[in-house]
DNA sequence: TTGATATCTTACCCACGGGTAAATTCCAAC
DNA sequence: GTTGGAATTTACCCGTGGGTAAGATATCAA
């Protein structure tokens, strides 16, 4: 008979019934991890606590990741795969280089209150194995270079001001990764308004002096 | 016989002879924890790790400390105190509201790269237990509400640009409390260079616009 | 219906780390 | 010297958590 699933708390549904569905249990054990290490960081969340909210037992979960940091590291690809697909619509989209600063700090803004995007920048990479870790700066080292070449592509065709692409991007990207520190899914801040008033505020900071001189040589 | 502490690794010296003030040594156990919970997180760092590069044993720490966690609130107490030197230098002295922001924005970017302000932003509040979690959320809600209010000081005062308090603070917090993230003492980037930097950069941001209109009744 | 297999549980092992009890060493004052 | 007491150490306890072995049970294919 199968059992009453409507009303369960969220993915604790896909383990109800023994029924062979190995990818949405997997899944299932991904966002409730990734909640977790949310909540308490992963170092603090036990696999039993996974366990203990998908209502099965601890050994269950070996069935599908074969360790703790194999799920840590999933959380971390699915994060990474957001971003990438960001950074990739943008690089092909928008036409200034303010405007493709704009369309990131948008974009961004959004990924970092999506569980899996604020794992990346949020959990603490010591706590991956080498390889994982290097993997993992590689991928926020490239960010950070797309970030910067688009302030620069700015600064070239005169959207943005003259400034240190390296500073501003520290600024940027800190503003932004700070975001998972303190935004919360029932918070006051929506999402959408986070993100749009960000994108607003900053690029207002980096934009080259508007009305007055329009396509001029611009000096120092 | 009297040691040889010449030349020993910083702190280390101050257990190298049995009587010395208790002053000292506690000092010297909380600057190599501070930096062991900086390089590898608090929860990562073990107690015998501390006595270790200390060159002592695990019990011995608890003659200065009741235990791990009064390191750990220590080393907060430490940080909070450097900020709120800083935060009381900024009320009094200076004038606009922009300058006053940017002399936050200057010294807090400093206290970012000293390891006892690091702990503050870099170490994670959740293990803390309740009573400490408690003291320094105030503390860091402090924090905010004085950013905001120097923000609309500047807004008022026509220094700084109309523009939403609560979201300007996050996004400066944010980049600042980001430093503390990728900063390294021997870096390319040295603590002065950032603080400059930063305070230039995101000043230019909240700036009202400066030559064309001097002081004219602003229009919501 | 009936295996065969994926799924899940009970029971367990073991390393690590915080913390303590009690012995020991060193210094200082007498 | 000797001795009293503080500073340190050796040896230990025990809870927690990652991970596994082996048995129990449901599901699917035939």
């Amino acid at each position: 008979m199968p059992k009453d699933t409507a009303l369960l708390p969220t993915h604790v549904a896909a383990f109800a019934n023994r029924r062979r569905d190995p990818g949405t249990k997997r899944e299932a054990v991904l966002k409730t991890a990734a909640e977790l290490f949310l909540e308490k960081s992963y170092g603090r969340t036990s696999m039993n606590d996974v366990a203990q909210r998908l209502s099965i037992t601890k050994p269950a979960l070996y069935h599908y990741f074969r360790n703790k940091e194999e799920i840590l590291i999933e959380c971390y690809r699915l994060g990474t795969g957001l971003i990438e697909e960001i950074l990739n619509e943008i690089a092909e989209h928008c036409g200034t280089g303010l405007e493709k600063v704009e369309a990131f700090i948008y974009s961004y803004a959004n990924v970092m209150t999506v569980n899996f995007g604020r794992c990346v920048m949020r959990l603490d990479d010591a706590d991956l194995s080498p390889d994982a870790l290097g993997e993992v700066r590689k991928y926020k080292r490239k960010i950070d270079r797309r970030l910067r070449s688009f302030i620069q592509e700015g600064i070239d065709d005169r959207t943005i001001a003259p400034c240190d692409p390296k500073i501003a991007a520290f600024s940027i990207a800190g503003a932004l990764n700070w975001i998972c520190h303190w935004y919360e899914p029932e918070g006051a801040l929506s999402a959408e308004e986070i993100a749009t008033q960000f994108a607003r505020t900053l690029t207002r900071g980096l934009a080259a002096p508007r009305t007055s001189a329009r396509p001029r040589v611009a000096g120092k």
